[in-house]
RNA sequence: AGCGGGGUAGAGCAGCCUGGAGUGCUCGUCGGGCUCAUAACCCGAAGGUCGGAGGUUCAAAUCCUCUCCCCGCUACCA
């Protein structure tokens, strides 16, 4: 039966090649502005996600090079710098702290974790302006520009404010008024006031640099129609969208002291649009880290898959491959885009202005383990449509399905094992693992689409199938007449618990190391993979309990929880 | 305004692309079982004219047209 099973395995793999060519699998995510914390929604959509996939991935036996870091250019960022009176490296260094503290917390796996104001970065990112530049990608226009003349600078239009045009109301950025919501020009604002000097400024002409996407174009819809079909669908009709109207030239350069220096003559006081260096920063952070990452971003071995959330997708399927392909050095494209909707917080947007929601540093304070988090983030994950955070369905997915289906099936295998069998394994006939075998079939298809969120369901009914099994056998009552039967069922109810370690082991890493330790493994869940957890444990194994793997949150906690966040 | 995503049992969803008996999942409700386990686990029942109206078809939740609601986004906040 092992070798159906493995036999089966193989069969498996040469399937699913639609999904994956490439032996080795890089994985992106999207790489958060450093300016404000996280909040869940935006880790999930990324961070989380990207973190699970890696997991998997490495369970499954594939090499994996998980990229991750922080977007830390751009004019928020100098803007947010002096609004703290702080340098714009000592605001990135500060915030860099704070997001990489968060993503320990919450155990994200990464591989490479760097920053996009890195000198590595600089590098890679003028290199593939001057390819572009020699390619003939880039064109020069010239426009007008709110400038301040004590400053000598010109003014982004978070640098202008000035009276509504519309509503008149004082205090309107040059890109938005916040009383009324439209959106502005810098150049229509009534009265308008730089934020840097306190001087009205003046309309100045002033040259950009731009990347001629229209020309593009035809490269990059051929590149597109052969790989959309891998996709997710929501960044199939987004970028389809951009490609009908067309694409226009893009202007790639800003008026700020806080960026990529611009590697031509006559272009000191600019700096390269924080959009342009920040999708290369998944190269760059990978140049930080490792010395091999031509292996990684320019092989053709590799199959790239890059994690977001849908406000994103257009700078992963436009312009970043766009930036790559006028390069003709041959990068790695992505393979698939996995995008997500957004999570809403109690049917609100989460927003940090506003103080709507739990962020990333919140949910380390509520003393609620990082794996609880990560289950339901995972369970809740947007993947057809906007989801909710609840703190009532946060409570009972926890409750009943982490806590009372996987959880409670582990602890009641383990604790059986215990009372009848002195925590000695007995010997197993399989018979369970081969009924979960179809259905570990399904997770793992479920994952090589990215489809995390079902994934995880795919688990929850494989660890149903242990509960049900137990129900029907009731070793605690054959135990009284027929001894080896009972020992028969708990042997088999172990070997699950192993491959319900693994398979859970992308969505709560600790708690499935427990069970490892619990069941006496040598190797770690990596090494085991999932192939490995149906090999079964064998007759005699010491199995060594060590308590419930995860805490029911009980009435009391939700109240106040729901008071703390509003 | 334009574009996008939704409207499926009391709640939240999946199913739609590739039509085939309203099929399924989680919670809630009701009834039963079990007592190894974190009052957990297992079984069963009730409950829906699939937002509305037309059309295509032997057959529509699914495809097409129109219509009514909800929600997001609109590209120098990256």
């Amino acid at each position: 039966m092992l070798l159906f099973l493995i036999l089966f395995y193989c069969i498996f793999i040469i399937n699913r090649g639609f999904f994956v060519v490439g032996k080795k699998v890089l994985v992106t995510s999207a790489l958060p502005y450093v300016n404000n914390v996280p909040h869940l929604g935006n880790l999930i959509g990324s961070v989380l996600s990207a973190d699970a996939f890696a997991r998997f991935m490495r369970v499954d036996g594939r090499e994996v090079l998980f990229v991750l870091g922080t977007d830390e250019h751009g004019t928020t960022a100098e803007f947010k710098a002096m609004e703290e009176k702080l340098t714009p490296r000592e605001l990135v260094d500060k915030y860099f702290l704070i997001h990489k503290n968060i993503y320990d917390w919450f155990q994200t796996s990464y591989d490479c974790l760097g920053r996009t104001s890195s000198k590595e970065n600089a590098q890679i990112t003028q290199h593939i302006f001057k390819k572009l530049y020699d390619n003939g990608y880039i064109t020069e226009h010239s426009i007008t520009q709110l400038y301040s003349e004590p400053s000598k600078k010109f003014l982004s239009d978070r640098f202008v404010e000035g009276e509504c045009p519309y509503c008149h109301a004082s205090g309107a950025r040059g890109d938005q008024c916040d009383a009324c919501g439209k959106l502005l020009d810098p150049s229509e604002l009534i009265k308008p006031i730089s934020k840097l000097d306190g001087s009205t400024p003046v309309l100045k002409e002033t040259k950009h640099l731009y990347i001629d996407l229209p020309k593009i174009q035809p490269d990059l819809v051929e590149w597109f129609s052969e790989s959309k079909s891998k996709w997710s669908n929501i960044a199939v009709s987004v970028t389809e969208q951009w490609l009908k109207q067309g694409l226009k030239e893009r202007c790639i350069t800003r008026d700020l002291e806080w960026g990529v220096k611009i590697p031509l003559e006559g272009w000191e006081n600019k700096v390269f649009y924080s959009w342009f260096d920040a999708p290369i920063g998944y190269i760059g952070i990978t140049i930080e880290n490792r010395s091999d990452w031509k292996d990684w971003w320019m092989s053709e071995d590799v199959s790239l898959y890059q994690f977001m959330g849908k406000d994103n997708v257009p700078f992963h399927s436009i312009m970043f491959p766009a930036f790559l392909i006028g390069t003709k050095e041959g990068y790695k494209l992505v393979d698939y885009l996995a995008s997500t909707d957004y999570l809403n917080y109690e049917d609100k947007k989460f927003s940090k202005s506003k103080n709507i929601g739990v962020f990333g540093d919140d949910a380390k304070d509520t003393g609620i383990a990082s794996d609880v988090w990560r289950y339901y983030l995972f369970r809740v994950r947007p993947e057809s449509g906007d989801t909710q955070f609840e703190w009532n369905d946060f409570q009972s997915k926890v409750n009943n399905e982490l806590v009372g289906n996987f959880g409670n099936f582990v602890n009641r295998v383990v604790a059986q094992n215990e009372k009848f069998f002195s925590s000695v394994a007995p010997k197993s006939n399989h018979e369970l693992l081969e009924k979960a075998g179809p259905l570990v079939e399904e997770y793992k298809s479920l994952f090589y689409s990215a489809r995390i969120r079902d994934a995880l369901s795919k688990a929850n009914e494989i660890s149903s199938l242990g509960n049900k099994y137990l129900q029907e056998k009731q070793p605690w009552i054959e135990v009284k007449t027929n001894p080896s039967g009972a020992a028969l069922t708990i042997a088999n109810c172990l070997e699950l618990a192993k491959l319900l370690a693994v398979i859970y082991y992308p969505f709560t890493p600790t708690a499935c190391e427990k069970i490892f330790g619990i069941l006496g493994e040598k190797e770690s869940i990596i090494k085991v993979g999932v192939s490995g957890a149906f090999e079964g444990i064998e007759e005699g194994r010491v199995i060594t309990p060590k308590g419930i793997l995860f805490e029911k949150i009980e009435d009391k906690r939700i109240v106040e929880l729901k008071q703390k966040f509003g």
